[in-house]
DNA sequence: GCATATCGGAGCAAAACGCTCCGTTTGAAC
DNA sequence: GTTCAAACGGAGCGTTTTGCTCCGATATGC
C-alpha cells in the first residue's frame, strides 16, 4: 500500500517481526527478568532465532534498543502531558501513560548494559520536562508541595512494574490477564491519588536526590562517563 | 545464655547459620529472581554450599521454609494491627510492617514450589485478619470505602518490591542504600494516602476478584487441589 | 588426644545459554 | 513454469551455569 511497503515487499514481514521481537523482549523481560534467553523471545514472538540474529547483531543490541524506544515513549508521554491544558490532568497524564507502557519495567537490565550517548541525550530530554510538570503542577497547587521530581519518578516505577502481571504471564494464565489488568489500574488510582494537593501530612525524610537515577545506568565495572 | 543454647552448644552456629541462610535467600532472591542460585545464596550468607543442603534437601525445601516464614509474618502484621487502638493506624500498621519486610516479595517463585497444607491454612489465617482490618477501617470511616481487601493486598504487593534497592544491591552500591532506603519510605507513604477518607473519586472499574490471589500458588502443572 | 558433630568448597553430571550455520520457504520477474 | 534473491526457522556447537554430592578440614566436649 504505502510506499514503503510497494518498494520491497518482503520487508513487510520483517517490519512485522521486528515490532514482535522488541514487544516479546519486553514481555519476557518482565516475565524473567535479566536471565531472558534470547530463545524465550524469539520464540514469544512467533520468529526463528536466526531472525533475531539478523536484525540484531547480539542480544545487548537487542536489549539497548529497547531502551532506547522506552526513553523515546517517557518523552513523548511526558511532552503530551506538558500539552495538556490542566495542570494535574497533565501530570496523572504522564504518570499514567509511563505506567501503563507495561510491565516492561527496565530496570531488570539496568547496569547490564551500556549507556549510548544517544540515550544519556533521551533521558535528558525526559527528565526536564518531566521536572518542567511537575513545576507546573506545584505552582498550580495541585501537587503536595513536598513531593518532588524524583518522588514521582520513582513512584512511577514502582507502579509500572507488576508481579501479579508478570506471574500470570509467566504461567500463561490469559485467562485472568483482565482482570489483572483492571485490578492494577484500580492500585494505580489509589496510589496517584495519594500526590494530591492538600496532603495529609508531611512527607517523612530528606527529598531524595537525583543520582538515584543518574547512578543506575552506569555499569559496575565503567565508573567513568560514556564514552 | 539461654536454656536452648546451653544444652545444645554446637547447635547455636547452626541455628545462626539457618538464619543467615533465610535471610540471604530472601535477599539472592530479590535481586536475581526465581533464577537465584544456591552457589549464590550460600556465599551471601557466608555459609559454605555443604551447610546449606544439610539443613535442606533441596532449593525447593527452603523456597518453601521461605514462604512459611513470610505467611507467618503477614498473619503477624495484621494481627498486631487489629490489636492498635486506631483503625487507621492499624491498618497502616500492617501495610507498612507487610511492605517493609524487604524487597523479598515472594512472587518470583510463586507457582514454581509446591503449596503444602500448612501455607494454604497460614494464608488463610492472615486473609482473615486483613478483612477484620479493612472492615474496621471502613466501619470507622478511615479507608475510603471503594478499597477492597484485595485492592489492599495488591498494593501492598506493589510497594513491596522496590526494584530500585534490588538494582542496588544486585550491583553492590551500599553507598546508596540509605539514601534508597529513604526514598522508598517516601514513596510508600505517598501510597498509602491514597487510601485515606475521604476519596477525591471513585475508583475505576469493578472491585477485584479473590481469585487473583487464591489462583496464583498453584503450579501451572496441577490444577487439582493440594495434596 | 580422641570421638563426634558441624563446617566449607572442589568437582560432577546435567541443563541452559548465546550464537552460528545452513537447508527451506516465499514471492516477484520473466 | 522456472529462476533467483531475500527472508525464514531451528538444529547444533561450545561455553557457562546450576543443583547437588562427597569428603577432607575444623571445632567442641570429655
Amino acid at each position: 500500500m504505502t510506499e514503503h511497503t510497494r518498494r520491497a515487499p518482503r520487508q513487510a514481514e520483517a517490519e512485522r517481526n521486528d515490532r514482535a521481537l522488541l514487544q516479546a523482549a519486553r514481555e519476557a523481560l518482565a516475565a524473567d527478568g535479566a536471565h531472558a534467553s534470547v530463545a524465550t523471545i524469539a520464540e514469544r514472538a512467533g520468529v526463528g532465532i536466526g531472525s533475531l540474529y539478523r536484525r540484531y547483531r547480539s542480544k545487548d543490541e537487542l536489549f539497548q534498543r529497547l531502551c532506547v524506544i522506552a526513553l523515546e515513549e517517557y518523552s513523548a508521554a511526558a511532552e503530551e502531558g506538558l500539552a495538556h491544558g490542566d495542570p494535574w490532568e497533565g501530570l496523572v497524564h504522564y504518570a499514567m501513560a509511563s505506567i501503563a507502557r507495561g510491565p516492561g519495567s527496565l530496570a531488570p537490565i539496568a547496569g547490564t548494559i551500556t549507556v549510548t550517548p544517544e540515550m544519556a541525550d533521551k533521558n535528558k530530554r525526559a527528565d526536564a520536562a518531566v521536572k518542567a510538570l511537575v513545576d507546573r503542577a506545584h505552582a498550580a497547587g495541585a501537587l503536595r508541595p513536598d513531593v518532588t521530581a524524583v518522588d514521582l519518578e520513582l513512584l512511577i516505577e514502582q507502579l509500572a512494574k507488576s508481579p501479579l502481571l508478570d506471574q500470570l504471564n509467566r504461567q500463561g494464565r490469559t485467562d485472568l490477564a483482565e482482570a489483572a489488568l483492571n485490578a492494577r489500574t484500580r492500585v494505580t488510582a489509589i496510589a496517584l491519588d495519594g500526590l494530591r494537593a492538600p496532603a495529609p501530612h508531611v512527607l517523612p525524610g530528606d527529598p531524595p536526590g537525583y543520582e538515584l537515577f543518574s547512578e543506575r545506568w552506569t555499569s559496575p565495572a565503567d565508573s567513568d562517563l560514556v564514552r
